[in-house]
DNA sequence: ACCTGAACACCGTTCAAGT
DNA sequence: ACCTGAACACCGTTCAAGT
């Protein structure tokens, strides 16, 4: 077990009932903690006093721990997916468009190696109907897909299930991404970043439009 | 490395302690459990009391929980090391026995997925020096280095960087690997086995020598 | 409806003691 | 040297009770 230096967080308590929006609440400090200390350090009686409630609170609100994990991987799925949706307009789309989003995706995870675990670790039953986790992933899934369409109209990707290339080329970058959060890669130079660049580069040749 | 010298002494102590290799049981049976009902399942009292053990016996072979994972994952790939080779053995190497690989580490994933978490999932410090962790997870990714090295002596892959193609192929088909656990292929016909393959292909692609 | 506070079962870990 | 058994701090969860 860990120990605990002393008191560290010194929030004003409050002496009324947490008036707005606990939900919310819960799930943003949850968010805070994993990406400043880990998820190990996630623990709901400090959860719930920093802001101020008892740990039993977050009963009213969530069935168990993984409902409130589950509802911060969703949470996370949103914010991958604005970071995919703004590298890709912000590069016109394309040929470069696409490469950005790799990188992009790459770094929303180095950026916040335990959050990403949240969303892809394990700790959440990926069947999981409630509080549209499911939903929010295939969301940003589906921003993939569309970039590969667009792709194929405009000549650059071979003609093949979208679909399919698209789960694997986020295969890939998901891949590039864990191995980087892993430690995996740190006998490479330039770590994930300098590999999603490489990665980048031989995932086009195989699905670019074959030369004919 | 099998037998101990304990075994060839005559007189053997019953009704003792435990018998001879208490950490290696240990480990055994902490991977036997994590393959059987997941990692969140493992128990330092249940693991004990299965080999008829305390719990706390462990510790004289352990300096925590986290280092008996760090062990299994160890041993963990040794074994994915071993599926490698003889998947790229039996194919007899090339262009087929490279796609035979990647099929071999996708069903190794998929056949144990909580073990094979334990080996990626962040809840083992990657830098951990002891019990030569990074040493066998080194050995397993020397022998996709090494399949790629012959590749291009034999023409088949492109002059580059062969450690940099092998972190590439890696990071692929561990993702193909990764999403597939995770569940998030489920709307994808035929999983994780259909994307390696389909993977494969494109992978090929990417990596070949250019034509001239 | 929303939250508290005590209580429960359990777990990882420590340590003095046993053989 | 190797292991036990009691003990400790902590955590997730339940539940009767409070407002």
């Amino acid at each position: 077990m860990r120990r605990r230096p002393a008191e560290l967080t010194s929030r004003k308590p409050r002496k009324q009932y947490h008036h707005g929006d606990l939900r919310r609440a819960l799930v943003a400090e949850a968010a805070r903690t994993i990406q400043a200390r880990g998820v190990g350090h996630l623990t709901l009686p400090a959860n719930g006093e920093s802001l101020g409630v008892s740990r039993t609170a977050l009963y009213r609100h969530f069935a168990d721990k993984a409902a409130l994990l589950a509802a911060v991987a969703t949470e996370g799925f949103a914010q991958l997916r604005r970071d995919l949706v703004d590298a890709w307009e912000q590069h016109g789309g394309g040929r470069e468009g696409f490469d950005a989003m790799g990188v992009a995706y790459v770094r929303f995870a180095v950026k916040g190696p335990s959050y990403y675990r949240v969303m892809f670790g394990g700790l959440v039953e990926a069947d999981r109907a409630d509080c549209g986790l499911q939903e929010q992933a295939a969301s940003a899934f589906g921003v993939l897909v569309e970039a590969i369409v667009q792709q194929q109209k405009a000549g650059l990707v071979r003609e093949d299930d979208p679909v399919q290339l698209a789960r694997y080329i986020w295969a890939a970058v998901h891949g590039i991404a864990m191995l980087g959060i892993d430690g995996q890669l740190r006998d490479a130079e330039g770590g994930a970043e300098a590999l999603i660049h490489f990665a980048n580069e031989r995932l086009r040749l195989g699905i670019a439009t074959p030369p004919r």
